[in-house]
DNA sequence: TCTCGCATGCAGACAAGTCTGTACGTCTCT
DNA sequence: AGAGACGTACAGACTTGTCTGCATGCGAGA
């Protein structure tokens, strides 16, 4: 019995359905929201039943918590990291580009639609997202004084608001353009420079 | 004897309760969207019972729906009328302008919200919000296209996606940006010239 | 002007549906 | 045979929508 047989081993098949029920709650979650997502859907688009995802995640509100990780974690590896570059407007530009790119997977909407939801609410997955959309600011933020103090991002509002702006231009123009290559990237690219201050075209 | 006495007519005091509950119902949804707005709290809110709030409306979603319209009206009057002027150029920057004091009252969210929220669905109320949008969409790319062809806005890429960026960073930046007087509006008019290939500084 | 009958605004109780979380049984792997 | 993965039945909580009853405003007639 050496091909196709479903002989795995129990770590394998409980990652296997961990990573299934994951895939299946992020994309539910990106089109419809924390609210709309219901466990009962989630286990039969995954192909179990409710009963495996108990198994997997404690609750409806863990699992969404590990589907933010894993898209934190994708975006880092695939968006933030490659845009770890010395020269910040470079790191900008790239970061905002890597994000077009990133857009086009429907699982992109994850962080934008929870971000939404748990606005101006005290909610776990609120707490987490915005935990992670801070951290972004912050790092946005000093790029933008860096480059302002080496003279390469040309004056404006203080960091903290440019990089607000930055980050929010970001994910809006990601999302709405998402896939209409080669458009969303060139826009992307409009309007990061823009919010910078630099001028139209650079590159 | 305005606010004290209760002695009213009963189209005044219908038309009062009908304010109050839409208020209070824009309020929640601008903050907690609408699978969590229960008409419990909304009544609560306004001061009445639910038995009051299926009297003036037929239910959730004719309320839901009841919000929407009369926050599209509201912007309509403050942001849309007073940007139709007739240099397009002139048009989407008067129209961002207004659309970030727009933005510094707390039911501007809505729209965000409620549109975020029903991605992706079928859903009368996300239908109605798609609605305002898409008009919103195609009449700016009308603007771009006819500031393209008299040569006031630089070329670029089609109106329709230049359009969709152009509102989505309007809506973001208004948002994200809401009440930081008075970068929201400085950091709304880089960000729209950015995306529209206009040079920086040219107010 | 007073009063009576009707319409309307509004509150509380009730029924029905939906979803979460848990308990327990079954099957598969070690 | 034991342990873990998974399915199913059940209880509890929450919300929507409806229905009934009461209070208040409005118009007609004496």
């Amino acid at each position: 019995m050496t091909g196709a047989t479903p002989r795995r081993t129990q770590a394998e098949r409980r990652a296997r359905t961990r990573q299934a029920v994951l895939e299946a709650a992020a994309r539910r979650l990106s089109t419809h929201g924390y609210a709309h997502l219901t466990l009962d859907w989630v286990a039969g688009e995954a192909g179990y039943s409710r009963g495996a995802v108990y198994h997997q995640f404690a609750g409806k509100e863990e699992l969404a918590l590990a589907v933010v990780t894993w898209v934190e974690e994708t975006w880092t590896a695939e968006v933030g990291s490659p845009a770890a570059e010395a020269d910040p407007v470079d790191a900008l530009l790239t970061l905002a580009r890597k994000h077009a790119v990133f857009c086009r997977r429907d699982v992109a909407r994850v962080l934008l639609t929870l971000r939404i939801e748990f606005a101006g609410q005290d909610h776990p997955v609120g707490r987490a997202i915005t935990g992670i959309v801070d951290r972004l600011d912050a790092d946005c933020a000093d790029l933008i004084a860096a480059g302002r103090a080496s003279g390469v991002i040309p004056p404006g509002p203080p960091p903290r608001e440019t990089a607000a702006a930055y980050t929010s231009v970001v994910e809006a123009v990601g999302i709405e353009l998402a896939g209409r290559t080669p458009y969303d990237i060139e826009l992307m690219d409009r309007a990061v420079r823009g919010v910078l201050g630099l001028p139209p075209t650079g590159n």
